[in-house]
DNA sequence: ACAAGATTCTAGCACTGCTAGATTTTGAGG
DNA sequence: CCTCAAAATCTAGCAGTGCTAGAATCTTGT
């Protein structure tokens, strides 16, 4: 059964060479510029062989989402082992945001184009959940209330992220602001 | 010159036409289902003359998402008047968590679809530049520190209202939510 | 009433996601 | 080492998209 094997093997590696090719051509030509026929160009298979792996284009489209959350929530979690615990709130976030300014085609798959990656709820990837996780340690241990503030505080980034993309926001100014909210939630009365 | 007034006047008439006409299609099939075949039979005329009033499918978009906009803000500005000053700010999360529910086709256009309305910037509509406004009045005379907090408690906002679709948070909860997000915004240190 | 100009439509291009059916490749069993 | 079914892959094409050139129609000042 090694022929299977083989076989097998050589399929989940066609899986992933499917997600990295669309990762880099979005990051290179943003995602309107990946088609069924481009990507299977790169891949050098026709346009079928991606639906013998994905239902369809934006399962393709999420399945970047969900590596890039992966790879977000790594990047978020050493940010935080690597500060003293007095600052995890502010090195998360700062994470958080460097990985929207230097990923957009990432981010624009996780958070702002349409998805059917399921966000708090029982579906909900692992990755994702790492991630929120990061949040929710950076204010204690986890219970209803840290994960509340979790929630909050990561919308405002999200907030702040679109902002800066679409807005331009000057550097200063950020800064400022996410002084002001870390301001907001370390010190949130009890 | 009355004939060609009249031609401006009709003109208009139809500009506004097709934006209605996107937005109730919009909001009864989806988005997705706005194409430029659809759009030009429910208004009667021919595909070609869409693009006499505006660029492309995404202009008109846009031109929705601006329109709703403006309900949006006029919605907060109501809210706000009719709430004594101490509830302010409640006030306004509340009608906006309630404008992003009751109208999920109109929120997308506005906040979550692709989109060229500038926000924060010399170009910023004036609808979106008074819905805005709002978040601020319900904090206090307009300022930097102000304007920054308006600018957070946006962002925590769209993240709510994005969860509440998404991952279906339970009513309850959300109530919860938006009460800690008030505390901790009302309770601002200077 | 007519010609010039504005308006509107028909028809079609180049692209999209996706798939049925033909074609090739693979790998047991004889 | 063949054979030949089954698995893998491709070719070709459908129905739909946004958008537009050029033909047809309708308006209007003279």
């Amino acid at each position: 059964m090694t022929a299977a094997e083989r076989r097998e093997r050589q399929r989940a590696e066609r899986h992933q060479l499917i997600i990295t090719a669309a990762r880099e051509l979005a990051e290179a030509e943003g995602w309107e510029a990946v088609t069924t026929r481009k990507l299977a160009d790169r891949v050098e298979y026709s346009q079928p062989v991606l639906y013998g792996h994905f239902a369809n284009m934006e399962a393709i489209r999420d399945a970047v989402a969900v590596e890039c959350i992966a790879e977000m929530a790594e990047q978020l979690h050493e940010a935080r082992q690597a500060a003293p615990e007095s600052d995890a709130i502010r090195a998360v976030c700062t994470a958080y945001l460097d990985y929207a300014a230097a990923h957009p085609a990432a981010y624009q798959a996780m958070f702002t184009l349409p998805t059917k990656v399921k966000f708090a709820h029982a579906e909900t990837p692992a990755p994702l959940r790492q991630a929120f996780n990061e949040f929710v340690s950076a204010f204690g241990p986890y219970n209803d209330r840290n994960a509340a503030l979790a929630e909050l505080i990561w919308g405002s980034l999200h907030g702040m992220a679109v902002l800066l993309k679409s807005g331009r926001i000057p550097e200063d100014a950020q800064r400022q602001r996410l002084d002001l909210l870390i301001t907001l939630f370390a010190k949130a009365p009890a």
